[in-house]
DNA sequence: CTTCATTGATTGACTGATCAATCAATGAAG
DNA sequence: CTTCATTGATTGATCAGTCAATCAATGAAG
């Protein structure tokens, strides 16, 4: 392996690693030994290649966050209605790498931490205000910009509650197509709402 | 103060202070000499009462269990109609005393604690399972046993969805009203869609 | 093709801080 | 005098972060 390419391997397993730990432990508190046991490097490595733990803690969200997005945009840019674009998104939010319990403990962990860190909760800032927009936008066009905002608000409460709910019953394992079918369900009703 | 009262007072003491710890603090990652020196006692105390930290934090979740219990169960007895049976659990999950963005966090931290203490993931067992056979015995009768079983999921979810929001936008004051509007609007639209 | 200096990768050992838990001692109420 | 509440001091463990020292790859000079 060419050398330059080494930072960003270490980089990406340390990463991964974090994440993983995380969703192990369910919480931020984890050793850095344990992520770099999981990356098969030395503690002192993650330090050299992040800076401190906090460091790697952000840069784990950004990497959770723009796995997320890059599903979305995906499916964004194959619907062609304003219907297909709502579906677009609400699939998103349940594709099969996103709705694993281990993936939304993740999630949660990273809810909780922007409680305390200005860049976690400025980065998740971004990632609803994306959301929102992305569902207000593909509504406006069926329902009037004024009650998109509402449904897009509810539809947005109603798809984080099915994520909760997952990672909480660990015993079934997440049903994607139930949890969309409730929601789509719930956007087709709010739609008829306003014709 | 009789002798007899202290311990109950200090155990309360104790369990507000840990509550109120783990709502600042967004973690189970406090201090027992934190969350000692909020009770105005010493740390070693909190260990005479409680034993040991979990078992501290095991109360102070029972302790949030309880309480929204009691006020859901009391505004069931006041309803009367099925209709008004579902809008009084509803209510009960928007509760001025529930429904802030520091219990909020709390419940969150509870949650994510359950996926590592047996305990705790049995204690909001009971506890999902009670609220969602609340929400079918009241639905039942307006939409049949079947559908009310998928009507309360998508609603419990739904709810959990508008606290996870809140908690996560302390910029804004929870809007209890908007929220239970929300709620209800969406279980109107899935009755009607049964009638 | 060698040699060798440079640079980045990598680590083990260490440190200072923090924390849960323990315990023996104190003191007040009955 | 007995019992229980209460605490200060202490301990052992854990962990983030540091540092000086190796190791390996690259490339330039001869």
């Amino acid at each position: 392996m060419a050398r330059s390419d080494i930072e960003g391997v270490r980089r990406e397993a340390l990463i991964q690693a974090a994440i993983g730990a995380i969703e192990v432990e369910g919480s931020l508190d984890v050793t850095m030994a344990a992520i770099a046991r999981r990356a098969s490097v030395s503690p002192a490595l993650a330090h050299h290649y992040f800076g401190g733990k906090d460091d790697l803690m952000i840069a784990a969200m950004r990497h959770l966050l723009k796995e997320f997005r890059a599903g979305v945009t995906a499916r964004l840019r194959a619907a062609e209605t304003p219907r297909q674009r709502v579906g677009a998104i609400v699939a998103g939010c349940f594709a099969p790498g996103q709705f694993t319990a281990e993936t939304i403990a993740a999630w949660l962990v990273f809810y909780l931490n922007a409680r305390r860190s200005p860049e976690a909760a400025r980065l998740l800032a971004v990632y609803f205000r994306r959301l929102e927009s992305n569902l207000v936008a593909a509504l406006s066009p069926l329902t009037g910009r004024g009650a998109a905002r509402d449904i897009a608000a509810a539809a947005g409460a109603m798809i984080d509650g099915v994520w909760l709910r997952q990672a909480l019953t660990p015993k079934h394992a997440p049903d994607a197509a139930a949890a969309i079918g409730a929601v789509e369900r719930f956007v087709d009703a709010e739609i008829a709402r306003c014709a």
